[in-house]
DNA sequence: TCCGTTACGTA
DNA sequence: CGTACGTAACGGAC
């Protein structure tokens, strides 16, 4: 057996890594003695769905706060054995973003996440109940070295996260090439993964007392680890890709993005080089104004678009073709496994209002909307046929419901149309009060509804002034939430979340609690429908949406079901859910549904 | 090689 | 007093 010490904080802590067989004897010792115990494993990378071709787990940790066990389980079948043994010994395990480990434990020790997910403590959403800011929004983060230095010690965990790229450099690779290839025994290896079960048994126990208790008596801990092991089933399932599909699309975009290099190959090497775009057009006599944060010169979308020259037309083409065909065909392509599924990332639980995002080959909140130009890629299982269910109106609804705004309130319940509502009140079109209703949502003023509606201030000041004044009771709520987060730094969601606010910009507190509020009625949905079996059909979760695909013969009736489920009804006022049933891509559900149109 | 900045797609 | 996210790419810092 293999032993290295380790020191935080001065305190001794023992790295303990099992060599042979006959050191197994007192790591079921631990394993016996410890019914709770921190849990990591080191794997080949992260694609836990190519088990079959290539991804392995490497080491399997396990550990409390002083001493951790390390089974290097590529190296024996009877480590394998051991870990199994451990897992489902173990009362609870600890894990930092412990759905990944549940991925692995599935795939490579044959632990299915339904039998490992009721025993996981997970340090991610621990770090999110207690505060769920970014390291750039003056919060700890939610990383585990960022909660390590935060929570623990600097010093750790600059060491911790300094060491694989120390290996990196010694096996002189890329940080991210550095899992597959680092020899199995090799020592800093061997401290690095024996450090992370400790960490996470130690960041739990400096976590869980931090955990407000609203958020305790809500039930919230076992909400969201319920809702992240429903994501990590979606996770499993995965998408079926349209190979076809996405080659005939990568193959359009590249003759495209060819073209338009070509033409502008005239004036600059690298289409995708602000500078040199800057310096051409200054060249051709064009004046530049509009600046960036830090005070370049801009060179977007706006910009381009009033520069009349055939450069400008040739850089937004050029570029766009070779985004799109990267970042969504060709990404979905290289994600797929071996039965040409892709498996998404779900964060169930990321933004500061705990909203879900979506990493990895399918990042499909960034999906063009409004056509199924992307969408067409996805489809559903054989026989069966693509379906989205989405909530109408679910911020605008829960605003008016959490307000009580009487007129809000009316609008919803005898269907009226809200954006002509603020429309008529400050005399302007109707896309001006929607862009002014979906503002105050998001808690802009008159100049952002300047900005984008290109009205005048004078206009724009209307239309926030008649909002106001049309909807008082939604003023009021605003006002209360602010005044809250200035004098406590932050708000309680109705779920009895704590959600910071910076008390300078108190004004952000309502967008804050409505966004927050709609993203737990989301996941309600999601815990719902799960309860009601029907998991195995859900594709992906998108804000107010979940995709699903459903065998054809019964796609009108699970729709209504799904429907019903997922309707909710806040204070009276109702969040219904509408369902869209398309043929086999998930696409087509937007082109059957503009054709109804 | 790493990271800050810019741009752009969505709810 | 415009919220939240993820990805690609450049170019300077190391």
């Amino acid at each position: 057996m293999l032993q290295i010490s380790y020191t935080i904080k001065r305190q001794p802590v023992q790295i303990n890594v099992c060599e042979t067989p006959w050191d197994l004897d007192r790591f079921i010792d631990f394993v016996e003695a410890n019914p709770v115990m921190g849990f990591d494993t080191e794997t080949t990378g992260l694609d836990w769905w190519n088990h079959d071709r290539g991804f392995r787990a490497r080491h399997a940790q396990f550990g409390n706060g002083v001493e951790s066990w390390v089974l290097p389980v590529e190296y024996n079948p009877e480590f394998v054995a051991a870990v199994i043994w451990a897992l489902c010994k173990a009362r609870l395990l600890i894990a930092h973003n412990g759905t990944f480990d549940q991925h692995v434990s599935e795939v490579s020790f044959g632990i299915p996440l339904e039998e490992l997910a009721p025993k996981m403590l997970d340090t991610k959403i621990l770090a999110h109940l207690v505060d769920p800011r970014a390291v750039k929004e003056g919060g700890p983060g939610l990383k585990l070295e960022e909660l390590t230095k935060h929570y623990i010690d600097l010093k750790l965990a600059e060491e911790v996260k300094g060491s694989m790229r120390e290996i990196a450099k010694r096996y002189k690779v890329k940080k991210e090439d550095i899992w597959p290839i680092v020899r199995t025994f090799d020592l800093e290896f061997l401290s690095y993964a024996g450090m992370d079960p400790v960490i996470a048994f130690r960041l739990c126990n400096v976590l869980l007392p931090l955990i407000p208790a609203r958020s305790k008596k809500k039930g919230l801990i076992g909400w969201e680890h319920r809702l992240a092991h429903v994501t990590a089933l979606i996770e499993r399932t995965g998408y079926l890709v349209d190979e076809a599909y996405a080659l005939m699309r990568i193959g359009e975009l590249k003759v495209e993005e060819e073209k338009w290099v070509g033409v502008a190959k005239q004036w600059v090497d690298n289409v995708n080089s602000n500078q040199q775009l800057v310096t051409a057009f200054q060249n051709l006599g064009f004046k530049l104004t509009k600046r960036t944060k830090k005070g370049n010169l801009a060179m977007d979308a706006e910009v381009l678009d009033s520069i009349d020259h055939p450069l400008a037309e040739a850089v937004k083409k050029a570029t766009k073709a070779a985004k799109w065909r990267k970042t969504w065909f060709e990404n979905a392509l290289n994600g797929r496994d071996s039965q040409g599924r892709v498996h998404a990332g779900i964060n169930s639980i990321q933004a500061r209002t705990a909203r879900m995002s979506i990493t990895g080959s399918v990042p499909a909140q960034t999906f063009p909307s409004g056509d199924g130009y992307v969408r067409h890629m996805f489809l559903a299982e054989e026989g069966h046929v693509s379906v989205s269910i989405d909530f109408a109106n679910m911020e605008l609804r829960f605003l008016a419901a959490e307000s009580k705004d009487p007129v809000m309130v009316d609008a919803f319940l005898s269907d009226k149309d809200l954006h002509q509502i603020t429309a008529d009140a400050a005399k302007v079109p109707r896309k001006v009060g929607k862009m002014g209703n979906f503002l105050i949502v998001f808690g802009g003023g008159w100049k952002a509804l300047m900005e984008q509606a290109g009205v005048s201030a004078a206009v724009a000041k209307k239309t926030i002034d008649a909002f106001n004044s049309t909807y008082t009771w939604v003023d009021k709520l605003a006002k209360k939430l602010s005044q809250q987060a200035r004098r406590y730094g932050g708000i309680y969601t109705v779920t009895g979340r704590w959600l910071p606010v910076d008390r300078d910009r108190a004004y952000a507190a309502l967008n804050y609690y409505i966004q927050s509020g709609s993203r737990d009625i989301t996941a309600r949905a999601l815990l719902n429908l799960h309860a009601a079996g029907f998991t195995k059909w859900m594709r992906l979760p998108i804000h107010d949406e979940i995709v699903f695909s459903f065998p054809k013969e019964r796609a009108a009736e699970l729709t209504a079901e799904a429907a019903r489920i997922m309707g909710f009804s806040v204070k009276g006022v109702a969040i219904p859910a509408e369902g869209e049933i398309g043929d086999r891509s998930w696409g087509s559900v937007l082109e059957l549904e503009d054709s109804k149109h």
